[in-house]
DNA sequence: CCTTTCAGTGAACATCTGTACACCGACAAC
DNA sequence: GTTGTCGGTGTACAGATGTTCACTGAAAGG
């Protein structure tokens, strides 16, 4: 078949489309209230269809919340490789202690929630608020990512002096605050906090570093 | 008035125990689903009271809300006081380098986190989710928790070597811990999980304190 | 070309939603 | 003891909700 670029579409590409538009209706309509608070109707609405056809793409709001998991945690796991990169580019922990380490990744930090708020606002809200189901698939995806940035810092400190164990529980620290911290950037319009916002986790890791520099793991 | 002390109530009574019933209704029906998915009818059939009387406590969802929000943070800062009355009778911080507050803290953190599971469940859903005057109201609290925290922090720390932004930097750090781990606590019920969520921050605030007891603020 | 598939339609349903209104009856105040 | 205050009731209504069912019409496939 011709790709004739424009305006023809196939039945699956037309499909897909309005999939895509009901993500995008959904991720806009929670901005402030949570999927358990959203009705099937508004979103069908939001998209411009009529609700029945709502079911051609997902069986209920819960599964619809599920694929808006995985599409979220494909934006943060951006934001990990972003953070990875400039890890390894930065390869000098000899000075000043990983500062440069420590700002990049904060950058990078607010870069993706800025670029993908939706996402990000979506974890944080429906983390907490969510349908069940969606909140365990939201907690076993964050575990994913603590034992893969426990790998990475694996690589950084040496297994010499940390255990597997306590590797996990700094990455699950550094989960933690990096949270804390996309919420509280979404929680804000006004510049100025943001930049009080990125001012505090940067000495608020500077502190954790020092402290990471010196532990020596019990066996 | 002579106090008969058993059935009969006064109006005034009466009414109060009316609204303790809302607004306990309220936290078990919100224990999964936030209060923006919850209806006013729903509260008023838990109660066992007419829709409409609901309106002679409080004139819509959100100001029963804005009310929950201070009972929950009554329960808070009784945690905080819990904790600081333990740091003071274990002021010893020249042995084993402050582990027994940590301890002392954490314990008290569970405990209070299991005595009430509404109250602090519902600070931590609708802090992300709750309707927007609610989720402000929240984290007017949470700011002032921490202020609070960060002056029991001077007296520990001597302002010599800490500043006071930079005290107010690390209470920060221990609220966001102390609420995340309070997360975690309230999404599990098996103990052994509750066991290694404690360890873990148990050993997370370790590491921090080893950075603490180092810092020294840049003017 | 003829048939099948299937995303989207539209009407209908039983149920739930917030809120308005008139009302009651016991306690409170004078 | 009369009057007023005020929690709580009951009815009512317009609108929103999830889900059903039979349907359309255009693309896909033989």
């Amino acid at each position: 078949m011709i790709d004739t670029g424009a305006e023809p579409e196939s039945r699956a590409e037309r499909k897909l489309r309005t999939r895509r538009a009901i993500l995008d209706a959904t991720l806009e309509l929670c901005t402030d209230s949570s999927l358990t608070a959203l009705s099937l109707r508004q979103v069908a609405k939001q998209v411009g269809i009529v609700p029945t056809a709502f079911y051609r793409h997902f069986d209920s709001i819960e599964s619809l919340g599920l694929a808006l998991v995985e599409e979220s945690f494909d934006s943060l796991r951006d934001l990990f490789r972003d953070v990875r990169r400039n890890a390894q580019a930065d390869q000098d922990p000899s000075t000043s202690s990983g500062h440069r380490i420590v700002d990049g990744s904060i950058d990078a930090l607010v870069d993706h929630v800025h670029r993908r708020r939706d996402h990000f606002g979506f974890i944080a809200r429906e983390r907490v608020a969510g349908p069940r189901s969606v909140r365990d698939a939201i907690r076993r995806e964050i575990e994913l990512c603590e034992r893969e940035l426990a790998t990475d810092l694996a690589l950084m400190t040496g297994t010499d002096t940390w255990t597997a164990k306590d590797l996990h529980v700094l990455s699950s620290l550094f989960v933690t605050v990096l949270v804390a911290t996309a919420e509280q950037i979404l929680s804000t319009t006004r510049p100025e906090q943001e930049e009080q916002i990125v001012a505090t986790v940067r000495t608020q890791l500077r502190m954790l570093l020092i402290g990471v520099y010196q532990w020596r793991s019990e066996p």
